[in-house]
DNA sequence: GCGATATTTGACATTTTCGCCAAATAGTTT
DNA sequence: AAACTATTTGGCGAAAATGTCAAATATCGC
């Protein structure tokens, strides 16, 4: 394989091993909406400060995130707004699973609500 | 969190996880180019045959991926064409990340070329 | 059925990632 | 500068992911 592949795989996995995280999903998630500092983030998914503040470090050295200190506290931002259209890809991807599961099962998605 | 959330969640998780590996990176772009059999895939990776077997029942697992044999052989095909749109997405926050530390450097992408 | 080729699976040591605690750093208020 | 709030960092045991070897399974041609 040449160089540049293998660049560009390494780069690839970086970004990708960076959202792979229930965590850092639901950050993801959270700064899709708006900016956020790290206490309200972390009110929001119930982790650990400190488990929260690591997690967002990890975005930020990916690339995913920006930092900003005002004040006592520091902003979150999300800079990559094609990452939305990527959830949605995984989402069907996700739901798709789920439905062929149930047919395996001869099941559906209307004879699971009760 | 609600119970939808978190299956949410781990549904993304699941899929990232397994997109997350060099291997499998370079399984997914070859697939994306049309299906494949294993061993035209091991040629290509160079990996150990038995972990590029691994690493494809990970696609499977994940959704991302089928499989069909074909007399002695098994061909495997990308589930997700979606897929693509996302990794220009991913290329585009490496480029920006290479782009951004190198003129923190004062230099520029040309300036790298000798 | 037997040997050859293609692929998967099990077991196990190694590596990587994770979460939490304690401690450190940064900014604000008094 | 001491007290307080917000956030980050270092360290370390626990858990998960990974790669390889050996063995198992599947299909084909004889």
């Amino acid at each position: 394989m040449q160089a540049s592949a293998i660049r560009r795989v390494r780069g690839r996995v970086a970004v990708l091993k960076a959202l792979a995280h229930p965590v850092r999903v639901q950050l993801i998630e959270q700064l899709s909406r708006g900016e956020r500092c790290v206490c309200e983030i972390h009110a929001i998914v119930g982790s650990d400060l400190t488990t929260v503040s690591k997690h967002l470090s990890v975005l930020k050295s990916a690339g995913l995130v920006s930092d900003e200190r005002r004040g006592q506290q520091v902003f979150y931002t999300l800079l990559v707004p094609c990452l939305n259209s990527f959830v949605e890809c995984v989402d069907a991807v996700v739901s798709r699973r789920l439905s062929e599961a149930l047919e395996a099962r001869g099941m559906t998605l209307e004879a699971t609500k009760r």
